[in-house]
DNA sequence: TTAAAATTAAGTATAAATACTTAATTTTTT
DNA sequence: AAAAAATTAAGTATTTATACTTAATTTTAA
């Protein structure tokens, strides 16, 4: 196997010397080059393209979270392994918008450098999990959504009727009350009424708040 | 600070002694009772409600994620700590929906698996950074999706004035062509026009098109 | 088996949106 | 400075939606 070469990105030269003392060490790994910024850093690799790249987030000029954006689209199969100090919640979540292959504490052990190092390298991804509950949130929210607390959906305070919901499903997909009519085969001017009633339930006023009210009930 | 009481369940006698010897040295932890099989967590759990489970995955009778599932409906107090042999995207990723609070692998170090206790005791999520590849890339494939590969968004096959992304976002809030000239200071028939047109730019003939079209390519 | 609720649909009136066209001003780009 | 694009707004006609009320049937629940 071939040594992995790493280029450092940090503003602190002590932190920077201590990650190479502590590769020096390693013979797997190879500190080929460093930049104390960002812009530094495109430059590099405009010249020299290692196989992975460690980044800090606060630098001057260019901060770590644009610098792997950059890096991602130029230089795709180039891994990024972001070195924080801090597990805010915007850090983390903006790192993985950007692509980042792995987001590590400043206070982590050798030994989770090294494995972090190791899975990045290996095309595998590898964030700490002291930010896991950020990352575990976030994607409970957006996809999974609840579970803890109560699992199941939002009291409805208000009741449809069942020809209502019908209606309603309809026309959620935008068709007119004429349209409505045809499909359930009644008059227009029921589909009408049907239509006013359950806006006047529903306490909204236009086909916009409808269409939110109906996602935020999971009507339909 | 209260100790935090235990419970162990795994089906493996030396497991649960290697963990109970393991937080014997630390007086925060308190193992007070311990199960083989799911079922006989769920029974101890009518008797005695512990902080915080540890749970493992494969067992007979009822595994640990079905025990998880269960206690969270029941106890959402309760937290619950997966250990798994495995790091497989069905385990982990079941465990999530199930509402677990960590995940560690048995090969982790005993500092990690008592960073993960507070973390998960002190109502956190711990995920071992190992099995961050597995969460990262089901996210991506849910919410962010791209990033690597193509990280730009999706093309208009339109373009709209900026004039007509005002009167959009306007519409968007459900405002009729009256309120939109009103807001932005011009004439009913103004807003008609720009309303009219750029719906017959996008293509779409009312309002729920019109707004799912702006999601979809992320207009205002 | 009643009473209550739901479905149907008409009447009446007003407001709003749609579907254009034409065209005078501004603003922007070349 | 000229051409192109954007913003403004009027005219005209038709369709659709809103805002009710009243009321005849059906269906459902007590």
């Amino acid at each position: 196997m071939e040594e992995i070469r790493i280029i450092l990105v940090d503003d602190h030269v002590l932190v920077r010397d201590g990650i190479k003392a502590l590769l020096e060490n390693e013979q797997e790994f190879l500190v080929i080059d460093e930049a104390s910024n960002g812009v530094e850093a495109l430059e590099i690799l405009k010249e020299t393209q290692p196989d992975l790249l460690i980044v800090d987030i606060r630098m001057p000029v260019m901060n770590g979270i644009e610098v792997v954006n950059e890096v991602n689209s130029t230089y795709p199969h180039l891994k990024t392994l972001i070195l924080s100090m801090h597990d805010s919640e915007e850090y983390v979540l903006n790192s993985i918008a950007a692509g980042a292959d792995g987001y590590l504490l400043k206070g982590s052990s050798k030994e989770e450098f090294l494995k972090a190092l190791h899975t990045v390298a290996s095309g595998g991804k590898y964030f700490t999990g002291d930010v896991s509950s950020i990352i575990i949130n976030n994607m409970m929210g957006a996809t999974v959504a609840q579970s803890k607390k109560e699992s199941s959906q939002k009291e409805l305070p208000f009741k449809l009727t069942k020809r209502e919901k019908q209606i309603l499903s309809i026309v959620l997909q935008g068709k007119s009350n004429k349209e409505v009519a045809k499909e359930l085969e009644v008059s227009k001017r029921t589909a009408e009424v049907h239509r006013y009633n359950l806006m006047k339930k529903l306490d909204v006023k236009n086909l916009i708040e409808l269409s939110k009210m109906a996602e935020e009930y999971n009507l339909i």
